[in-house]
DNA sequence: GCCGTTTTCGGCCCGACTGTTTTCAGTCG
């Protein structure tokens, strides 16, 4: 899929008309012109040979003929003439956080400043404060800026940035005059990743809780400390934003401070259009300016004549129609989960036992666990030759007979080989009660190769669960070549359910593509992959992205009952 | 550049904080 490199073509447009102080809404709509193809579950190439380009929300004739020419010839001549035009150090000065367009046009005019090299030097030789509306704090800050920026970190895992938040917010609880406190921002929406964290707070005394805030001992610099909100730097490159507000403003700032941007211009759009404002602090009748106040965020949606939308949805991917249309999804619950069909146990490299993997999984309240372990050709992960497969099928009836409140399914965790066969006959398949099969191998074939592996996979009449099915990493390896949409037409005719992958650097499928599987007719399971009983708690980074993809419980497999699971289990 | 139950032209979300001003532009979220 060529989405990604559209996308980022369009996203650096953006970048570059912005240098060029262009008018600002032809920027903000290369921007969502590049975020929509982000965002599309469909193959862009598809969608522009079908001439159905200007159907997707933001691409109008213009952005259209320009993806069109990039995916026929390679290259934009609009955007090759920009590059022309523009220093090529010029656009990393817009990460340098203080500086904007209007600034680094400002330096790049006055001191010939192209590079971020170049910024600095300015900057330790005081040349920058003796230009118009600039001084020594502005050059001070913009030197600090310069070294935040050169050890900054890409976006933290959610699981990464949850013990953060909650040690924060425990801290902040402690404080006398606090009352209602919550982390809003990509947090609380459970994206996989998150930039920075904020939270909000109500309490009596705001200046003295930020204060507080500010000198917290975790704290290493303070970049913005005024009376209701400050922002500080933690863990030397997560920003952490707090801001106070009055109670009755609690609705309207959660509202507005979980986002995502996109929902919320969304929202203030469809506030205008019916005769509102709609700000962080309140509801203004544009007729007679008259506020109305809102201290539950339900009631800022419901006196727009919306019900609740459940953060997690909040990213203009259509859930504000289908709110004003009463067809939201009502979300899986992680109470919903009644077992986790992917785990392993020391049969091959996972930690446990069945026993304990199992009883573990029961003091969770499950039904019922499938333990998967490898088989012979991820030898690196001690994968069972058949013999001990079947041994260990003997094991896990064993374990049954003794535990109570829990069914032990036996399975494997089967590899699709780099030829597209599985590793365990049809036969020994067949005696597993769940078998689900993913790609270890051979990650680098193309498109062709690797869809055709899986689809012959999906195919096989043993298999019920293709594991972690795009092999992605987050912020280590990409997802390898995949058709998607024969994925999902083969994965939804055959009835194999698609997992999401709980892992927390997995997360595999992705809230996009689940989405997608999901319209596809395709039904998923959320499994943990887990090697050790703690790792049984990440059911619920999987949940995320199952509600992030708009999940239904009907729609995932391990949500069955147990004699309903054995049903559409393939035997 | 996009978009349309007011519109094919004229709009396009809203406020806090900072550093510089002597009333505000720029940036951020």
């Amino acid at each position: 899929m060529k989405n990604r490199e559209v996308a980022d073509i369009l996203y650096q447009m953006a970048e570059l008309l912005e240098l060029k102080a262009e008018n600002r809404f032809k920027i903000i709509a290369f921007s969502k012109a590049a975020r929509a193809i982000e965002m599309l579950p469909e193959d862009i190439t598809t969608v522009c040979r079908e001439k159905r380009l200007q159907s997707i929300p933001g691409v109008g004739k213009a952005i259209a003929m320009k993806v069109e020419e990039y995916l026929k010839t390679g290259r934009i001549t609009a955007h090759q003439e920009l590059l022309a035009e523009t220093p090529p150090g010029l656009a990393e000065l817009l990460q340098i956080s203080g500086l904007g367009p209007k600034t680094i046009f400002l330096l790049h005019d006055k001191l010939n400043v192209t590079n971020l090299e170049e910024l600095e030097t300015a900057a330790r030789e005081h040349r920058i404060r003796r230009l118009p509306r600039m001084g020594p704090t502005r050059e001070a800050n913009i030197l600090k800026s310069i070294q935040r920026y050169k050890k900054r970190s890409t976006r933290i895992l959610y699981s990464a940035a949850e013990p953060v938040v909650n040690e924060i917010l425990s801290f902040l609880r402690g404080l006398d005059g606090i009352e209602h406190i919550t982390a809003a921002g990509s947090f609380r929406r459970a994206k996989e990743t998150v930039g920075d964290i904020d939270i909000l707070a109500t309490a009596t005394r705001p200046g003295e809780i930020v204060a507080a805030f500010s000198r917290m001992p975790a704290v290493q610099e303070v970049l913005v400390n005024g009376p209701t909100k400050a922002s500080v730097i933690v863990n030397d490159t997560i920003q952490v934003d707090l801001r106070i507000v009055e109670h009755r403003s609690f609705g309207t700032v959660l509202q507005y401070f979980t986002g995502s941007k996109e929902h919320n211009v969304k929202l203030r759009q469809i506030s205008l259009s019916r005769g509102y404002s709609l700000s962080e602090y309140s509801l203004t009748r544009l007729s007679d300016g008259s506020d109305l106040f809102f201290d539950r965020e339900e009631d800022v949606y419901g006196a727009l004549g919306l019900p609740f939308i459940p953060p997690e949805l909040r990213e203009d991917l259509g859930e504000i129609e289908a709110a004003m249309q009463g067809r939201l999804p009502r979300l899986l619950e992680q109470k919903d989960v009644r077992g986790d069909l992917h785990v392993h146990s020391n049969w091959s490299d996972g930690k446990a036992t069945i026993m304990e993997m199992a009883r573990a999984a029961r003091d969770l309240g499950y039904e019922y666990i499938a333990v998967c372990d490898h088989s012979p050709t991820v030898g690196i992960a001690g994968g069972l030759s058949p013999e001990r497969l079947e041994e260990k099928i003997g094991a896990v009836a064993s374990a049954n007979e003794e535990l109570d409140g829990i069914t032990v399914l036996s399975g494997a965790e089967v590899d699709i080989k780099a030829d597209g066969r599985l590793d365990y006959t049809d036969d020994l398949l067949a005696r597993c009660d769940v078998v689900v099969a993913s790609v270890h191998m051979g990650l680098q074939q193309s498109e062709r190769a690797i869809t055709g592996r899986l689809i012959s996979a999906i195919e096989n009449e043993n298999v019920d669960i293709i594991g972690h099915p795009t092999g992605r990493i987050i912020g280590q390896r990409e997802a390898y070549d995949l058709d998607m949409t024969s994925v999902f037409e083969a994965a939804a005719r055959t009835g194999t359910a698609l997992e999401i992958n709980s892992y927390p650097g997995r997360l595999d499928l992705n809230d996009v593509n689940a989405r997608a599987a999901k319209e596809a007719g395709v039904r998923m399971c959320i499994n943990t992959d887990a090697h050790d009983v703690e790792q049984l708690l990440t059911m619920k980074y999987g949940v995320n992205v199952a509600r992030r993809s708009w999940l239904e419980r009907k729609d995932v497999l391990n949500s069955l009952p147990h004699k309903e699971l054995l049903s559409l289990l393939k035997c």
